[in-house]
RNA sequence: CGGGGUGUAGCUUAGCCUGGUAGAGCGCCUGGUUUGGGACCAGGAGGUCGUAGGUUCGAAUCCUAUCGCCCCGACCA
């Protein structure tokens, strides 16, 4: 048992200024957080605790999926970043280290990074410590200090700079197996989560930076989350937005005949689909083409939308670029005849056209058929554009953002769409990893293979907020038992008083006994300021011992998620108190 | 990086517009009275007003720059 007086839980009873969301004030009032700068935070000792239980859910449902941990430097060479397959883009996001006296040395200046992932630093160790199919599969895993140079820290621990993270790597010998490693990790995690007490829904995912072949993201839904969900109750669909699609492109392309011939029309000042849909032109906005220019590792192309669509710009990450990022218009012009506003893709208007890396049309262009676009001309656009007839496209894909309300690409129900926070991400990786590193095997044919990988995060610090931010009332955080720094809190209201004192430590020591951790306030504090830091840190199970109940032969006892306060009586409080705590466990 | 906001005691903040010796509440220290849901009285400590320039007889207040932090957008566990 832990005494309050013997340890630091500094409670705020006004909130800091610098928190706006919910778990963020709770970290900080219930003292389990304090702030070093932006995204740096120091874990106080309750808030180290919680940190510790997480922890301890997460390896043992890594390890009961044949998970194997170790722990790999967070000071990585710049060289195995550079090796790997996805350094341009990683690169941004890393900080990086120049080792003491760098720059004055004779030789090429070392130069180290701080690990945002491991991928770079488990594929080469595992390419030379596992060389045959025997020693296959192999999941590894860490808990760590993970480091991101994020482009905007906030919401507390939701995204730092410094976090905690759980992080895997599965290396199988065939395509099934890796599939297999995957599922072990969604089962892994879905438990993981459900012990923590955490409400999640599993996802279709980008893979983003990642790369990889499919991807699962655990959601926990709040206002106050950085993705978009976009789900469907009745056909069970779930996809994070930058992946979701709808059922609303069926329109074949031959339903689309040409209507006429194209015809240029002046358009002085238009530079928008709104101002087109508006008199004196009166073109609906999904009667456009909307013709978009990036940049894709350097060259331009071009992705054609529906003029009321919107591009899902994580979309393009299947065009198969490593950076991609809007063009300027100083780029554009010279390649398309036109500055942005009069903009089309229409073959023979381009300027330029063997300066692009393609044209990429969204399918839902096929609903348009006939339509109107910009004419690479300044002022001028062109009607009766037929997309079959006229459109240079190179291939086709889904750019388009999702919007609330479509039909569900499976059921045809109208799609949902909320916030959530991104708690887990799995990824089957492939062996994208493995190629670059050169990490093969020998099969029983002695036939050599790249090993097919998965990584599977967690974020394990963000986890501990997000239970904060679903699990709380007005009064402060109300933790899970599993989770909880303490489960027991023992308020002893007159630790100056002998009995008390000894009753206190008595059931104390019967909770323990039972299996429940135990905090007990001894503080000189009025009874007030007690209850209220009681609330705030949010025990699951309080007892109450004071002289006033100790005059009437009780002590009592209440759930922090419930408001019935129980008198028990002294002489079978141990017993009573005992099975509670076994009851609570058993439920964790 | 773009847009918006903000910086005054450990915390929450007033004062700034309209320049004139920096105020309050909480917390902290001392003494007393209290004692079952953030007590009361009396006394006390604590602030180069983010930093640097400038304007002015005089700057927390006006001007410029700079830094930190918070919020909105693009990236991530």
């Amino acid at each position: 048992m832990k005494f309050w007086s013997q340890t630091f839980i500094p409670t705020l009873k006004e909130t800091p200024s610098d928190a706006e969301i919910t778990s963020h004030k709770l970290l900080l009032r219930a003292g389990l957080v304090r702030k070093l700068g932006g995204g740096l935070y120091t874990f106080m000792p309750a808030g180290l605790r919680v940190l510790q239980k997480i922890s301890q859910l997460c390896r043992e449902e890594m390890d009961r999926e044949g998970g194997i941990e170790l722990a790999m430097p967070h000071v990585h060479p710049v060289e195995n970043w550079e090796q790997g397959p996805r350094w341009p883009a990683a690169r941004e996001i890393m900080y990086r280290v120049d080792h003491a006296g760098a720059g004055k040395g004779r030789s090429k200046e070392p130069e180290f990074v701080l690990g945002p992932t491991h991928e770079e630093v488990i594929t080469p160790l595992v390419k030379s410590e596992i060389t045959s199919y025997r020693d296959l599969p192999k999941n590894f895993y860490q808990i760590t200090t993970k480091f991101r140079n994020e482009i905007r820290p906030r919401y507390g621990l939701m995204r730092a700079r410094e976090f905690i993270m759980k992080d895997a790597y599965s290396f199988d010998a065939t395509d099934e197996g890796a599939v297999e490693s995957y599922h072990k990790m969604k089962r892994a995690y879905t438990a993981f989560f459900n012990r923590c007490g955490l409400k999640t829904i599993s996802v279709e995912a980008d893979t983003g930076v990642m790369g990889g072949s499919f991807s699962h993201e655990f959601m926990v839904p709040a206002p106050i989350g950085d993705d978009d969900v976009v789900y469907c109750d009745a056909s069970g669909y779930a996809a994070n937005r930058e992946k979701a699609t709808s059922g609303i492109v069926p329109a074949d392309l031959a339903d689309a005949a040409p209507v006429g011939a194209l015809e240029e029309f002046a358009t002085p000042g238009v530079v928008t689909i709104a101002a087109l849909a508006a008199a004196p032109y009166g073109v609906p906005a999904d009667q456009q083409f909307k013709t978009l220019v990036y940049m894709g590792d350097g060259k331009p192309f071009l992705v054609i939308l529906r003029g009321s669509d919107d591009l899902e710009e994580a979309k393009l990450g299947a065009l198969g670029f490593q950076l991609w990022r809007t063009a300027t218009p100083e780029e554009i012009e010279p390649v398309m005849g036109a500055k942005p506003g009069s903009l089309g893709a229409v073959a023979g208007t381009i300027r330029n056209p063997t300066a692009l890396a393609g044209v990429f049309a969204d399918h839902a262009i096929k609903l348009v058929g006939n339509g109107t676009t910009g004419a690479n001309k300044d002022g001028f656009h062109l009607r009766r554009v037929n997309v079959a007839r006229d459109l240079a496209i190179t291939s086709w894909g889904d750019f388009r953002r999702v919007r609330e309300g479509e039909p569900c690409p499976k059921s045809g129900q109208p799609l949902k769409i909320a916030r959530a926070i991104e708690v887990g991400h799995v990824f089957k990786l492939g062996t994208k990893y493995s190629d670059k590193f050169g990490a093969v095997f020998t099969d029983a044919n002695k036939q050599s293979h790249p090993m097919v990988m998965g990584c599977y995060g967690i974020g394990i610090s963000r986890t501990l907020q997000a239970v904060i931010e679903q699990s709380n009332d007005a009064d402060g955080i109300i933790w899970p038992w599993s989770v909880a720094p303490w489960q027991v809190l023992v308020v002893n209201l007159d630790p100056q008083d002998a009995a008390a004192s000894e009753m206190a430590k008595k059931l104390a020591a019967a909770a323990e006994a039972a299996g429940a951790d135990v905090l007990v306030d001894d503080r000189a504090e009025r009874p007030g300021v007690k209850f209220k830091d009681a609330d705030l840190i949010g025990l699951p199970l309080r007892l109450t011992v004071g002289g006033r109940g100790l005059k009437e032969g009780i002590v009592e006892m209440k759930w922090r998620a419930g408001k019935d306060v129980k008198k028990i009586p002294l002489a079978d409080a141990e017993q009573i108190i005992a099975q509670a705590v076994r009851t609570a466990a058993g439920l964790a």
